[in-house]
DNA sequence: TTGCTTGCAAAGGATTTGCAACATG
DNA sequence: CATGTTGCAAATCCTTTGCAAGCAA
Protein backbone atom coordinates (compact mmCIF):
# COMPACT_ATOMS: atom_id res chain seq x y z
CA UNK A 1 0.00 0.00 0.00
CA UNK A 2 1.46 3.12 -0.92
CA UNK A 3 1.70 6.03 1.13
CA UNK A 4 -1.29 8.10 -0.22
CA UNK A 5 -3.53 4.98 0.55
CA UNK A 6 -2.18 5.05 3.63
CA UNK A 7 -3.15 8.91 4.34
CA UNK A 8 -6.51 8.22 2.60
CA UNK A 9 -7.09 5.44 5.22
CA UNK A 10 -6.21 7.35 8.27
CA UNK A 11 -8.45 9.61 7.37
CA UNK A 12 -11.00 7.37 6.83
CA UNK A 13 -10.99 6.15 9.87
CA UNK A 14 -10.03 9.52 12.15
CA UNK A 15 -13.20 10.86 10.39
CA UNK A 16 -15.77 7.75 11.02
CA UNK A 17 -16.02 7.12 7.52
CA UNK A 18 -15.90 3.57 6.00
CA UNK A 19 -13.83 2.37 3.39
CA UNK A 20 -15.67 1.53 0.49
CA UNK A 21 -15.05 0.09 -2.96
CA UNK A 22 -16.07 2.86 -4.39
CA UNK A 23 -13.71 4.98 -2.84
CA UNK A 24 -10.72 2.91 -3.27
CA UNK A 25 -11.28 2.67 -6.99
CA UNK A 26 -11.27 6.43 -7.17
CA UNK A 27 -8.64 6.92 -5.25
CA UNK A 28 -6.96 4.29 -7.25
CA UNK A 29 -7.38 5.85 -10.42
CA UNK A 30 -7.17 9.55 -9.31
CA UNK A 31 -3.53 8.60 -8.61
CA UNK A 32 -1.98 6.81 -11.00
CA UNK A 33 -3.18 9.72 -13.43
CA UNK A 34 -0.60 12.53 -12.85
CA UNK A 35 -1.60 16.23 -14.08
CA UNK A 36 -5.11 18.08 -14.06
CA UNK A 37 -8.01 15.73 -14.40
CA UNK A 38 -11.99 17.08 -14.21
CA UNK A 39 -14.79 15.33 -11.56
CA UNK A 40 -16.21 14.62 -15.32
CA UNK A 41 -12.82 12.96 -17.09
CA UNK A 42 -12.43 10.68 -13.83
CA UNK A 43 -15.85 10.06 -13.78
CA UNK A 44 -15.54 8.72 -17.32
CA UNK A 45 -12.45 6.26 -16.49
CA UNK A 46 -14.23 5.39 -13.07
CA UNK A 47 -17.20 3.95 -15.14
CA UNK A 48 -15.19 1.89 -17.47
CA UNK A 49 -14.17 0.00 -14.69
CA UNK A 50 -17.62 -0.39 -12.81
CA UNK A 51 -20.46 1.40 -14.73
CA UNK A 52 -22.35 0.76 -11.55
CA UNK A 53 -20.68 4.14 -9.91
CA UNK A 54 -22.67 7.20 -10.13
CA UNK A 55 -21.17 10.86 -10.46
CA UNK A 56 -22.00 11.92 -7.56
CA UNK A 57 -19.87 9.41 -5.96
CA UNK A 58 -16.82 10.27 -7.77
CA UNK A 59 -17.89 14.02 -7.17
CA UNK A 60 -18.11 13.32 -3.17
CA UNK A 61 -14.62 11.26 -3.07
CA UNK A 62 -12.85 14.47 -4.46
CA UNK A 63 -14.29 16.40 -1.70
CA UNK A 64 -12.99 13.57 0.53
CA UNK A 65 -9.38 13.66 -1.14
CA UNK A 66 -9.50 17.67 -1.11
CA UNK A 67 -9.74 17.10 3.07
CA UNK A 68 -7.48 14.41 3.38
CA UNK A 69 -4.92 16.68 1.63
CA UNK A 70 -4.20 14.50 -1.19
CA UNK A 71 -6.10 16.70 -3.77
CA UNK A 72 -6.05 20.28 -4.95
CA UNK A 73 -8.55 22.16 -6.85
CA UNK A 74 -7.22 24.20 -9.95
CA UNK A 75 -9.61 26.94 -11.93
CA UNK A 76 -8.63 27.79 -14.98
CA UNK A 77 -11.94 30.00 -15.28
CA UNK A 78 -13.60 27.65 -17.95
CA UNK A 79 -15.97 26.35 -15.43
CA UNK A 80 -14.84 23.67 -14.78
CA UNK A 81 -12.99 22.52 -11.88
CA UNK A 82 -9.86 20.14 -11.94
CA UNK A 83 -8.03 18.27 -9.37
CA UNK A 84 -4.11 17.60 -9.32
CA UNK A 85 -1.89 15.37 -6.99
CA UNK A 86 -1.35 17.40 -3.67
CA UNK A 87 0.81 14.74 -1.77
CA UNK A 88 4.63 14.99 -2.55
CA UNK A 89 3.81 17.81 -4.64
CA UNK A 90 4.75 20.82 -4.06
CA UNK A 91 2.78 23.90 -4.23
CA UNK A 92 3.31 25.47 -7.96
CA UNK A 93 1.48 27.44 -10.27
CA UNK A 94 0.41 27.43 -13.97
CA UNK A 95 1.10 28.63 -17.40
CA UNK A 96 -1.87 27.95 -19.76
CA UNK A 97 -1.19 28.15 -23.38
CA UNK A 98 -4.58 30.47 -25.30
CA UNK A 99 -3.87 28.34 -28.34
CA UNK A 100 -3.69 25.00 -27.64
CA UNK A 101 -4.53 24.91 -24.00
CA UNK A 102 -1.50 22.97 -22.39
CA UNK A 103 -0.32 23.72 -19.28
CA UNK A 104 2.88 23.39 -17.03
CA UNK A 105 3.76 24.01 -13.99
CA UNK A 106 6.04 26.52 -12.67
CA UNK A 107 7.56 27.72 -9.69
CA UNK A 108 9.84 30.71 -8.82
CA UNK A 109 10.67 30.87 -5.76
CA UNK A 110 11.47 34.91 -6.01
CA UNK A 111 7.79 35.32 -6.84
CA UNK A 112 6.33 33.65 -4.09
CA UNK A 113 8.59 35.35 -1.67
CA UNK A 114 7.21 38.84 -3.29
CA UNK A 115 4.04 38.24 -2.98
CA UNK A 116 4.00 37.71 0.58
CA UNK A 117 5.86 40.70 1.41
CA UNK A 118 3.43 42.24 -0.96
CA UNK A 119 0.47 41.20 1.16
CA UNK A 120 2.68 41.50 4.51
CA UNK A 121 2.99 45.43 3.56
CA UNK A 122 -0.73 45.85 3.19
CA UNK A 123 -1.10 44.32 6.36
CA UNK A 124 -2.33 40.72 5.64
CA UNK A 125 -0.85 37.15 6.51
CA UNK A 126 -0.56 35.47 3.58
CA UNK A 127 -1.82 31.85 3.48
CA UNK A 128 -1.81 30.46 -0.48
CA UNK A 129 -2.46 32.03 -3.97
CA UNK A 130 -3.26 31.61 -7.07
CA UNK A 131 -1.23 32.50 -10.22
CA UNK A 132 -1.94 31.44 -13.95
CA UNK A 133 -0.10 33.00 -16.71
CA UNK A 134 -1.56 32.61 -20.40
CA UNK A 135 -0.07 33.65 -23.60
CA UNK A 136 1.15 31.50 -26.17
CA UNK A 137 3.89 28.39 -26.35
CA UNK A 138 6.57 28.21 -28.95
CA UNK A 139 4.31 25.88 -30.93
CA UNK A 140 1.72 28.55 -31.36
CA UNK A 141 3.33 31.27 -31.88
CA UNK A 142 4.72 29.54 -34.67
CA UNK A 143 1.44 28.85 -36.14
CA UNK A 144 -0.11 32.55 -35.64
CA UNK A 145 2.06 34.38 -37.34
CA UNK B 1 -20.61 62.60 -22.46
CA UNK B 2 -17.43 60.89 -20.53
CA UNK B 3 -14.93 59.19 -22.48
CA UNK B 4 -16.22 55.71 -21.47
CA UNK B 5 -19.19 56.12 -22.97
CA UNK B 6 -17.50 57.81 -26.03
CA UNK B 7 -15.82 54.41 -26.56
CA UNK B 8 -19.20 52.44 -26.19
CA UNK B 9 -20.63 54.41 -28.96
CA UNK B 10 -17.43 53.85 -30.96
CA UNK B 11 -18.12 50.32 -30.21
CA UNK B 12 -21.69 50.16 -31.33
CA UNK B 13 -21.05 51.89 -34.18
CA UNK B 14 -18.16 49.57 -35.85
CA UNK B 15 -20.25 46.86 -35.16
CA UNK B 16 -23.45 47.35 -36.61
CA UNK B 17 -25.27 47.42 -32.93
CA UNK B 18 -27.54 49.47 -32.19
CA UNK B 19 -27.53 52.08 -29.05
CA UNK B 20 -30.41 51.46 -26.62
CA UNK B 21 -31.60 52.78 -23.42
CA UNK B 22 -31.08 49.63 -21.79
CA UNK B 23 -27.90 49.41 -22.82
CA UNK B 24 -27.36 53.20 -21.77
CA UNK B 25 -28.53 52.55 -18.21
CA UNK B 26 -26.39 49.37 -17.36
CA UNK B 27 -23.62 51.11 -18.83
CA UNK B 28 -23.99 54.22 -16.88
CA UNK B 29 -24.85 52.35 -13.79
CA UNK B 30 -21.67 49.90 -14.19
CA UNK B 31 -19.73 53.22 -14.50
CA UNK B 32 -21.01 54.72 -11.14
CA UNK B 33 -20.23 51.93 -9.50
CA UNK B 34 -16.49 51.50 -8.40
CA UNK B 35 -15.15 48.11 -7.42
CA UNK B 36 -15.87 44.70 -8.58
CA UNK B 37 -19.72 43.97 -9.14
CA UNK B 38 -21.81 40.46 -10.16
CA UNK B 39 -24.23 40.53 -12.69
CA UNK B 40 -26.99 40.16 -10.41
CA UNK B 41 -25.96 42.89 -8.42
CA UNK B 42 -25.79 44.95 -11.24
CA UNK B 43 -29.43 43.82 -12.11
CA UNK B 44 -30.59 44.51 -8.99
CA UNK B 45 -29.62 48.08 -9.05
CA UNK B 46 -30.86 48.52 -12.70
CA UNK B 47 -33.68 47.14 -11.89
CA UNK B 48 -34.54 49.71 -9.10
CA UNK B 49 -34.20 52.06 -11.98
CA UNK B 50 -36.27 50.27 -15.37
CA UNK B 51 -38.20 47.09 -13.60
CA UNK B 52 -38.91 46.02 -17.20
CA UNK B 53 -35.30 45.08 -18.10
CA UNK B 54 -34.41 41.68 -17.82
CA UNK B 55 -31.45 39.54 -16.39
CA UNK B 56 -30.52 38.79 -19.48
CA UNK B 57 -29.88 42.04 -20.74
CA UNK B 58 -27.59 42.84 -18.42
CA UNK B 59 -25.81 39.59 -19.08
CA UNK B 60 -25.55 40.77 -22.36
CA UNK B 61 -24.34 44.17 -21.82
CA UNK B 62 -21.42 42.83 -19.63
CA UNK B 63 -20.42 40.77 -22.56
CA UNK B 64 -20.80 43.90 -24.93
CA UNK B 65 -18.41 45.97 -22.13
CA UNK B 66 -15.64 43.33 -22.14
CA UNK B 67 -15.10 43.35 -25.57
CA UNK B 68 -15.41 47.41 -26.07
CA UNK B 69 -13.02 47.22 -23.40
CA UNK B 70 -14.92 48.87 -20.93
CA UNK B 71 -15.11 45.98 -18.17
CA UNK B 72 -12.75 42.88 -17.34
CA UNK B 73 -13.68 39.55 -15.61
CA UNK B 74 -12.75 38.71 -11.81
CA UNK B 75 -12.89 35.12 -10.50
CA UNK B 76 -12.32 34.70 -7.48
CA UNK B 77 -13.65 31.23 -7.30
CA UNK B 78 -16.67 31.42 -5.17
CA UNK B 79 -18.91 30.53 -9.01
CA UNK B 80 -19.76 34.16 -9.57
CA UNK B 81 -17.87 36.11 -12.17
CA UNK B 82 -17.28 40.27 -10.84
CA UNK B 83 -16.94 42.82 -13.18
CA UNK B 84 -14.67 45.66 -12.67
CA UNK B 85 -14.03 49.11 -14.65
CA UNK B 86 -11.01 48.69 -17.66
CA UNK B 87 -10.39 51.96 -19.11
CA UNK B 88 -8.07 54.20 -17.20
CA UNK B 89 -7.87 51.09 -14.47
CA UNK B 90 -4.58 49.77 -15.60
CA UNK B 91 -3.88 45.84 -15.13
CA UNK B 92 -3.68 44.76 -11.21
CA UNK B 93 -3.94 41.64 -9.16
CA UNK B 94 -5.92 40.94 -5.81
CA UNK B 95 -5.13 40.22 -2.23
CA UNK B 96 -8.35 38.67 -1.01
CA UNK B 97 -9.08 38.13 3.07
CA UNK B 98 -9.95 34.98 3.88
CA UNK B 99 -11.63 36.47 6.90
CA UNK B 100 -13.66 39.34 5.61
CA UNK B 101 -13.81 38.80 2.11
CA UNK B 102 -12.25 42.25 1.69
CA UNK B 103 -10.19 42.91 -1.37
CA UNK B 104 -7.61 45.06 -2.37
CA UNK B 105 -5.83 45.76 -5.18
CA UNK B 106 -2.77 45.80 -5.65
CA UNK B 107 0.66 45.99 -8.33
CA UNK B 108 4.23 44.87 -8.04
CA UNK B 109 6.59 45.86 -10.83
CA UNK B 110 8.92 43.44 -10.01
CA UNK B 111 6.68 40.37 -10.05
CA UNK B 112 4.96 41.46 -13.39
CA UNK B 113 8.28 41.71 -14.92
CA UNK B 114 9.48 38.18 -13.41
CA UNK B 115 6.30 36.87 -14.70
CA UNK B 116 7.20 37.35 -18.41
CA UNK B 117 10.87 36.26 -17.14
CA UNK B 118 9.55 32.85 -16.12
CA UNK B 119 7.43 32.65 -19.10
CA UNK B 120 9.65 33.45 -21.74
CA UNK B 121 12.22 30.59 -20.22
CA UNK B 122 9.18 27.96 -20.83
CA UNK B 123 8.92 29.50 -24.79
CA UNK B 124 5.76 31.06 -23.88
CA UNK B 125 4.69 34.50 -24.78
CA UNK B 126 3.03 35.97 -22.17
CA UNK B 127 -0.25 37.76 -22.63
CA UNK B 128 -1.72 38.05 -19.68
CA UNK B 129 -2.17 36.86 -16.34
CA UNK B 130 -4.21 36.40 -13.00
CA UNK B 131 -2.62 36.41 -9.39
CA UNK B 132 -5.03 36.22 -6.45
CA UNK B 133 -3.46 36.24 -2.99
CA UNK B 134 -5.31 35.10 -0.30
CA UNK B 135 -4.77 35.22 3.61
CA UNK B 136 -6.03 37.37 6.59
CA UNK B 137 -6.51 41.41 7.10
CA UNK B 138 -4.79 43.02 9.54
CA UNK B 139 -8.49 42.95 11.22
CA UNK B 140 -9.03 39.31 10.66
CA UNK B 141 -5.99 38.22 12.32
CA UNK B 142 -6.27 39.77 15.34
CA UNK B 143 -10.12 38.68 15.90
CA UNK B 144 -8.73 34.82 15.03
CA UNK B 145 -5.92 35.38 18.25
C1' DT C 1 -27.51 -3.33 14.41
C1' DT C 2 -26.15 1.46 13.62
C1' DG C 3 -25.54 4.96 10.75
C1' DC C 4 -22.37 5.97 7.00
C1' DT C 5 -22.72 5.30 1.73
C1' DT C 6 -24.51 4.71 -2.50
C1' DG C 7 -26.99 5.62 -7.04
C1' DC C 8 -30.52 7.93 -8.85
C1' DA C 9 -32.91 11.71 -10.02
C1' DA C 10 -34.06 16.05 -8.85
C1' DA C 11 -32.48 20.42 -7.33
C1' DG C 12 -29.22 24.30 -7.42
C1' DG C 13 -26.97 28.41 -8.92
C1' DA C 14 -24.90 31.07 -12.51
C1' DT C 15 -25.09 32.01 -17.16
C1' DT C 16 -26.79 31.35 -21.94
C1' DT C 17 -30.10 30.83 -25.54
C1' DG C 18 -34.51 30.33 -28.51
C1' DC C 19 -38.13 32.93 -29.74
C1' DA C 20 -41.78 36.11 -30.80
C1' DA C 21 -42.62 40.84 -30.10
C1' DC C 22 -40.43 45.12 -30.45
C1' DA C 23 -37.39 49.01 -31.47
C1' DT C 24 -33.47 51.39 -33.89
C1' DG C 25 -31.09 53.35 -37.79
C1' DC D 1 -38.38 48.23 -43.25
C1' DA D 2 -34.50 45.28 -42.39
C1' DT D 3 -32.03 43.84 -38.50
C1' DG D 4 -30.73 44.25 -34.15
C1' DT D 5 -32.60 43.87 -29.52
C1' DT D 6 -35.44 42.71 -25.71
C1' DG D 7 -37.82 40.02 -21.93
C1' DC D 8 -39.29 35.79 -20.85
C1' DA D 9 -38.82 31.24 -19.94
C1' DA D 10 -36.56 27.31 -20.90
C1' DA D 11 -32.24 25.29 -21.44
C1' DT D 12 -27.29 24.53 -20.16
C1' DC D 13 -23.49 23.33 -17.56
C1' DC D 14 -21.30 21.83 -13.56
C1' DT D 15 -22.03 20.48 -9.01
C1' DT D 16 -24.75 19.37 -4.89
C1' DT D 17 -28.43 17.20 -2.36
C1' DG D 18 -32.61 14.34 -0.72
C1' DC D 19 -33.85 9.94 -0.28
C1' DA D 20 -34.61 5.02 0.12
C1' DA D 21 -31.96 1.00 -0.33
C1' DG D 22 -27.57 -0.98 0.63
C1' DC D 23 -23.41 -2.01 3.13
C1' DA D 24 -19.24 -1.47 6.47
C1' DA D 25 -17.86 -1.97 11.13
Amino acid sequence: MNEEQNIFHKYLEKHDLRDTPQRELILQIFLRREGHISAEQLYDIVKKRDPSIGQATVYRVLKLLIEAGLAREIDFGDGVIRYEHKYNHPHHDHLVCRGCGKTLEVVDSVIEELQKRVAESYGFELTDHEMYLYGYCENCRQKRQ
